[in-house]
DNA sequence: ACTCAGGACCAGA
DNA sequence: TCTGGTCCTGAG
């Protein structure tokens, strides 16, 4: 079925966004499974005209389906209300022709993205795509050669790297984390899974305002500000949030700052105060708007 | 063989 | 409270 509401579903999917890694790709739809309450189900979805074609195999409802594909993608955002805020400020006023149809990739389960969130830091896309994908192909549960995230439980029981395996195991067969390629990342992952098993609940921050949840996600080993922040955004859908990099930082100082070198915590609150609930969106247009533009190149 | 990029964290000022 | 070194890996 198709549902209204414009999107450009390759640029949505390919924009390294750390909810998770893009979907299977197949000539010219991409697939994932998706659990709906334990139910699995399996998504596809393709580009046809400025809409998307949406089906889906599986024991859920037609209308659950359709509230979580929307989810995903963001579907009832406004995004030409969107465009004409960016076209009224001088400085933004470029970014929308750049990644039209561009919409925040949500999390299509809560804990895959604090995980592969805590994977991006200090990483290159490429190594992090690859990380997640081995993490679903050795410890998820499969139905039709699609792999769910491993939840918090089979999580814990992950061996951190080849001497912990070899020890537990008897034996080192590429059965633990350090094995996908996370380096010293390995430990902060399976802390964070022990902490989301015993200590904190997903749906209590979902409750939280954006500065107590930002606090408390904080305390999450190998969860800094950034990671913090793309965790609330594309996990919790806080659009206040404004997760700044070391890119967001050069962008903005170009934009805003006359080049001049700003520290990262002032790049967040400035975009928090500028952008409000648009936040979220401006970050990631402007991370996209740099690449496809040459402005990227220009700023390294 | 070497250097570098990328956030979080920790020790020491 | 801030600064600078270190962590791991793949790419150049």
């Amino acid at each position: 079925m198709i549902i209204k509401a414009p999107i450009d579903l390759e640029l949505t999917q390919v924009s390294g966004q750390t909810s998770q890694p893009p979907w299977i790709k197949t000539d010219d739809s991409y697939s994932d499974l998706v659990c709906i309450d334990t139910n699995p189900s399996i998504f596809h979805v393709k580009q046809c005209g400025e809409n998307i074609d949406f089906s889906y195999t599986g024991n859920i409802s037609e209308k659950q389906a359709i509230s979580k594909v929307s989810e995903i993608y963001d579907l009832d955002f406004d995004l030409s209300k969107f465009y004409r805020y960016l076209d009224g400020h001088d400085e933004l006023k470029d970014m929308s022709k750049f990644c039209n149809g561009l919409r925040l990739f949500q999390a299509k389960n809560q804990f895959e993205c604090i995980i592969s969130s805590i994977c991006s830091a200090n990483n290159s896309i490429k190594r992090w795509t690859k990380s997640i994908y081995d993490m679903k192909f050795k410890w998820g549960r499969n139905f039709n050669n699609y792999y769910l995230f491993p939840d918090t439980k089979s999580f814990n029981d992950i061996f951190l790297d080849d001497e912990e395996e070899l020890l537990k195991n008897g034996s080192v067969e590429n059965n633990n984390l350090k094995s996908c390629g996370v380096g010293y990342r390995a430990p902060y992952m399976r802390k964070a899974s022990e902490i989301f098993t015993l200590e904190m609940n997903l749906s209590d921050i979902s409750k939280m305002s954006y500065d107590e949840a930002f606090e408390t996600i904080l305390k999450v080993p190998g969860v800094g500000p950034k990671v913090a922040d793309c965790i609330l955004l594309y996990g919790f859908g806080f659009r206040e949030a404004f997760p700044s990099d070391v890119w967001i930082k050069r962008i903005v100082s170009y934009l805003y700052f006359d080049g001049k070198d700003i520290k990262v915590e002032k790049v967040r609150e400035f975009g928090m105060d500028e952008f409000g609930d648009y936040a979220g969106y401006v970050q990631l247009y402007m991370f996209h708007y740099a690449r496809k533009s040459g402005l990227m190149e220009r700023l390294k």
